[in-house]
DNA sequence: AGGATTAAATTAACAGTGTTAATCTAAAAT
DNA sequence: ATTTTAGATTAACACTGTTAATTTAATCCT
């Protein structure tokens, strides 16, 4: 191995390195606590360092949006290839969703409150190849196949599966990241929120 | 009116002028570009001043915060006075929700941005009269109205509050502040949602 | 009316934030 | 061995919210 290639791995190495420190902090601080300067501290190397890794906070906000989505997108796979009845799957695809975001608030929080420019325009979301991406065409996918099977009611599958995604998501923000609130048990909150959806756009 | 009166109202004057102008540039510079050196400068006095008549920032947006739930609860009141049937209401109550959302995008941010800390604790929310207590409740009373006339099947009624609510909210954060995705049309996907969801807890 | 008291507003400062330009250091290439 | 290049750092800028100390202005009291 040449040496400008040894150079370029442990480029490679060290803003993964960066990544997972920076995950962690995240993790643990919370969106809000966390900042460049702290995490360069926790790598023991001066903040404008990160800046050789990594253009901006937003940019390596987004790798950690990747991370997360990539889990996500794993984690759909999974239910699209276990479930046989597509009903089924859609149900355990929104449920696993949303305990997916309480179970980790904070990557939810990064990945759903960071700026919307680090994934560029409308257009460019659409055909640039992101874990993001891929992970709203699989969950298309599954409804796609609840009304193709006649297991749900013809509609545009666009604004069904958003319709499913939204209302999901506001679950998660909202009992997440509004503790004072008298919300009722989120397990069960899911449950209702999937049923009453699912229910009524059956046939 | 003595003196000592007098002070006292033209301190609330001023602080109603603090407010106005906080609303101001709010709603013109939007959740992220505010503020409190920018609000000083507006009304020409030095950043300090504004901490004579809110005690942080949080105070001062809990304040505008509280404008929003009135304008919402007159909103709701007006709906439930108007609409006989209890299921019309509920629909109507929903799409007027969204809608609010989506055409005062910066208020609706300041509601549901900031820190929940400035409504307190679970408890104290539920205890303290507010604005936005009163909204949530007023909402509960029109669902409540569906399930008590039968129009919804029997059912918790603050899951169900709950749930619905947090299916708009999740509508209105996710399409006004992810621009970057191509969103099927608002009004549509508020009229799925709500028609979806209705249907699906009727009897 | 004039001195004491109180209220209002300001300046200066602290401890943070993200980020850029210029500089120094150490490794690689010639 | 000297030049080139890449890596990391220091210093600085322009911000942020907020507090303590200080000055300015109005009110109270004798």
């Amino acid at each position: 191995m040449g040496a400008r290639e040894k150079r370029a791995k442990y480029k490679e190495e060290f803003r993964r390195e960066i990544l997972d420190a920076a995950r962690d902090l995240f993790i643990n601080e919370g969106y809000e606590r966390f900042s460049m300067r702290k995490l360069a501290e926790k790598i023991e190397y001066s903040p404008t360092t990160i800046y050789l890794y990594f253009k901006d906070k937003d940019a390596l906000l987004f790798a950690i949006c990747e991370e997360v989505a990539e889990q996500f997108l794993a984690n759909l796979n999974h239910i699209k290839t276990h479930y046989s009845d597509p009903l089924d799957a859609l149900r355990q695809a929104m449920i696993s969703f949303m305990e997916f975001g309480f179970n980790n608030p904070n990557q939810y929080k990064v990945f759903f409150f960071t700026s919307p420019e680090v994934y560029g325009s409308q257009e460019e979301f659409m055909e640039k190849e992101s874990m993001a991406r891929s992970s709203y065409f699989l969950f298309r996918e599954i409804v796609r196949n609840c009304i193709a099977t006649g297991r749900l009611r013809e509609m545009d599958t666009d604004v069904l599966t958003q319709v499913l995604s939204v209302a999901a998501h506001g679950l998660i923000v909202m009992t997440t990241y509004r503790k004072n609130f008298p919300w009722a048990d989120r397990s069960v909150l899911a449950h209702t929120l999937v049923d009453g959806l699912l229910r009524g756009y059956q046939k």
